[in-house]
DNA sequence: CATATGACCTATG
DNA sequence: TCATAGGCCATAT
């Protein structure tokens, strides 16, 4: 895991629109990184704090939060996106709603293979 | 060098 | 709708 590879996924997140979620899979395929979803993960983890990333807006396949729902992280995670007006069902967002869906401009093509 | 561990994902039943 | 299994791969120990 190079640095380069950090940087381009703090890129990619820090483009996800206010009031927008993006999965950490889906953040990976737009990064150029197949299905290295976990990376993504790292790389928020890993993330300096000066950049400030908007890293609540990442969340997982199936429409949680990836933290203990009792922990702080979580909570804070779902008060920020509630904020932006993002709605949780039973702790679940709907992704059909709210998932991020670029276009095809300035994206690898394979992200848009499954279209 | 060898395991273990994740801010994960998909397929399957 | 859940639960499990197998895959994933950079870090940590």
């Amino acid at each position: 895991m190079t640095p380069t590879n950090y940087q381009r996924i703090w890129d990619i997140v820090a483009q996800i629109p206010y009031g927008r979620v993006a999965t950490y899979g889906q953040i990976a395929r737009l990064a150029g990184l197949g299905q290295r979803a976990r990376l993504v993960g790292y790389a928020l983890h890993h993330s300096p704090i000066e950049i400030e990333l908007a890293w609540h807006r990442v969340i997982n396949a199936h429409g949680k939060l990836s933290f203990p729902q009792r922990s702080k992280r979580y909570r804070r995670q779902q008060l920020t996106l509630e904020a932006e007006g993002i709605v949780f069902n039973n702790g679940r967002v709907d992704l059909d709603r709210y998932r991020w869906r670029p276009t095809t401009e300035e994206f690898p093509d394979e992200y848009f293979e499954h279209e």
